[in-house]
DNA sequence: GTGGTCTAGACCACA
DNA sequence: GTGGTCTAGACCACA
């Protein structure tokens, strides 16, 4: 469900965070659907539940997630559909900056970027 | 001459090595050309000269500088040329896999990906 | 564990990169053992922790470490054995060769630094 | 005439002037020899001046070599022999003990060590 | 508990 | 003028 990987430099917390996020806007994981347990996810990627909870507490903190004792997490109302294409966008903003940014500084181009890009989706 | 953004999540020290290997993968910054000293660009973007220093270091390690006593740094040898397209391309394997991961979990279509590469490209 | 002598002319952080990479190459530090922690190091050697800190990460850099965050620093998988003899002694190189220059510069014989060597060597 | 190398580690001031001092406890320069002249060595070497100029001074601090104005600088007189075996060994001292270590470390035999010497003894 | 980053500032070595 | 090393100390991120 999740892709966690702890050598990439981003801390594993942050890692699942973005995609409970991403899952969540894109209507992926609707209102009131339930997450894997923290021990189940921390058993399933050898990673401390520690990590998870953290994650999970944040997304509660957030408002992404509901936590209703004793029952697992369950994907908060107000996120009810899927959010709208622009506001999915700007979760890449970021990362979109940076890859232009890093690009130009190779002096490759736009179509390189997009060639690029094409490739890696029709791979996976 | 390069851009460091203290309040980004990357370390300063991080940016700059980035940006270095990038700038000579590109052939803008060719073989023997002299980078500026450390305290000049601690001055400029008012950090602390360690903090350049400790990029210079690793880039020295890395093979991209190299350092001869009491004059400048200067970009290595070995890197003579511009690098071929496909070997820039590479350094940003990374990022475009992170970036078509978090695309498809926002449920975007590689066209989302491209309008909004091409409207950053022609921004800035 | 470690010897490190700051009256040396050699920077403490050197010299505790050296000597790491001698232990991994003989496999007195085997693939996955733990290094001490940086401020048990710091306090036994009564070194600042950023001296310590410096040599374990271009150690890392090197591929020599492996850094899990939050837990103590580990030799890397890669250098899974005892490196073969040849490798080992490829490390002294430098060390020999200019120690071949000045004895014969001082016109010693080889004998002479034969005699020296097993003399050191069974004194310790 | 000497063998300097601005790539080595150590400064290139510090190998001229321990060379110099080997050729003169050896005999190979012998008391009123003449050096070469500051000019002459740092064209040679593709070196600066000043460096060649800072060993020849310390050289002269130390005793080894004597300056006449207006003339070239010669090997003190008081150095008028050879120095005793011994005491030459001694000058080795330092490179000895730091390779005894490193060899141990790497936990190889001083057999190792000494077939490595006679190898690159008949070598050069 | 682990290591990472950064600062301010001293002092050194080299050319 | 160049860069290198080290300290003392603050604060952070992660598990």
């Amino acid at each position: 469900m999740f892709i966690l990987n702890p050598q990439s430099g981003t801390p594993i917390y942050r890692q699942l965070i973005e995609q409970v996020r991403r899952l969540v806007a894109s209507g992926q994981l609707a209102a009131g659907a339930e997450l894997p347990s923290v021990r189940e996810l921390a058993l399933e990627h050898a990673v401390n539940p520690m990590t998870i909870s953290k994650a999970y507490t944040m997304l509660e903190a957030e408002g992404v997630l509901e936590r209703q004792r004793g029952k697992p997490m369950t994907v908060a109302a107000r996120d009810r559909a899927q959010a709208p294409r622009t506001h999915r966008l700007e979760q890449l903003e970021g990362q979109l900056d940076h890859l232009v940014l890093a690009a130009r500084q190779l002096e490759l181009t736009p179509e390189d970027l997009i060639k690029a890009i094409r490739r890696k989706w029709s791979d996976k």
